[in-house]
DNA sequence: AGTTAAAATGGAACAGTGTTCCATTTTCGG
DNA sequence: CCGAAAATGGAACACTGTTCCATTTTAACT
């Protein structure tokens, strides 16, 4: 691991831990999950592979990092919120959008369980499930359901968007497709999923998103406020 | 693709599309998701990679069988429960121990959303919210809640497993050592998380994972019955 | 300014992966 | 019994993350 030099680096744009996540992102963003190797990123970055691993532990240790700085924009961005309920909403929003924005950081949060970018997340919901007046022993499970929630959604949301970039249609036309083979399931054996098939194809995703957000924020405050 | 043969099969043990899965599953689960290669899979099975391919389209495919396997075992066994609820617990916690006892399913079921293990899943879900009583209009976020739920907190728990599997420690250690970190953050800016650091160690899986249900329950009763 | 140890680099090499290809063997209906 | 189709198994390909190491650059100290 390098630290700072005072003086001016090797050339212009020196290899830098900084700059090796940012262009990794660029990367990801634009050739999807499997864009990211060592020989691309060396490539872009001019050097070799072996060079990179002097400021960089592995490739786990990578897109940890890269997601963290997705995640740390995304809570920047989303502060608003004048009631706690508010707040989450902003926040399960912002995570929603970012994810959808970096769809390769909604299956790689849920391999960075524990790590920096979860703690991030689960400290703002814990904050407002907090102000919401929810008892200590109750906290855990709010902010859980609410973060498990969230990244579920919008990590379904973001292999949706995935799956579509890399067979090069559209999400109408892919959420179309997925209704179609729903809507053509066997009636006696899979009824409730036929008959929510239609309703696949015409929902707004943000909107049924922000409907569960609801829904567990009411079952919090249905919850038993437990023995007080 | 091999069409059924009424004689008997070459050897003994002919290679079958399930048989392939069988061992796969036997692999995943004791050598964990890195654990199923081609290589280990055809040395198992006697024969060279290349066979492999005849019966199963690719790695994807397999995983996504294998997946299907299991949950629907888990599906079958958790058939009980006298009252709409009843039934939902049951089957969230069929899938909770499914999936701890194959943690690979956890990660791989993110990966397979909209495909057959998924949609059995939702169907299972659908019929309960329905007989719930669910205006047609919002069971697709009460169900999509509870799937990602389910998904996220048993994925979740299996990356834990996971971990602590390939670090060689057991569960409760490495939850320990997770709520260690956790307690030891920055008190200004990680107030909630060293909070709640202390339930962490202690916490049950199971019960903390059924408070979260019965949470999103509560939401699904208590949220307006729409416009009926 | 010269010396020296540390920091940083970049490319070659390694072990391993999923997948493809194809010569070969086995099977079974006509 | 034969020939087409099904099935097999192993070699080869392109690619991966990672390690290794000779080399260059940097910064601190006489």
């Amino acid at each position: 691991m390098p630290r700072k030099s005072k003086t001016c680096p090797r050339r212009e744009e020196s290899l830098t831990r900084d700059h090796i996540i940012e262009v990794s992102i660029e990367l990801l963003d634009s050739s999807g999950e499997g864009g990211l190797t060592f020989r691309a990123l060396a490539e872009r970055l001019a050097t070799g592979p072996g060079a990179l691993y002097w400021h960089i532990d592995n490739k786990s240790d990578l897109m940890t990092a890269a997601c963290d700085s997705i995640v740390t924009r995304a809570m920047a961005e989303s502060v608003e919120g004048e009631t706690p309920k508010a707040a989450i909403r902003a926040l399960a929003l912002g995570m929603f959008d970012a994810i959808d924005a970096h769809p390769w950081v909604g299956s790689a949060l849920t391999r960075a369980l524990g790590q920096q970018p979860i703690v991030r997340i689960v400290e703002r919901i814990g904050q407002q499930v907090r102000l919401l007046g929810v008892p200590n022993d109750h906290q855990w499970a709010a902010v859980s359901a609410l973060l498990h929630y969230i990244l579920g959604v919008s990590g379904q949301n973001a292999a949706n968007t995935q799956f579509a970039r890399t067979h090069a249609l559209n999400r109408t036309d892919f959420l179309e497709a997925m209704a179609n083979v729903w809507s053509q399931l066997d009636p006696e054996e899979y009824p409730f999923s036929r008959s929510v098939a239609g309703q696949l194809r015409t929902h707004d995703d943000r909107e049924d998103y922000l409907a569960g957000i609801d829904l567990i924020l009411a079952g919090i405050d249905a919850n038993p406020s437990s023995n007080e």
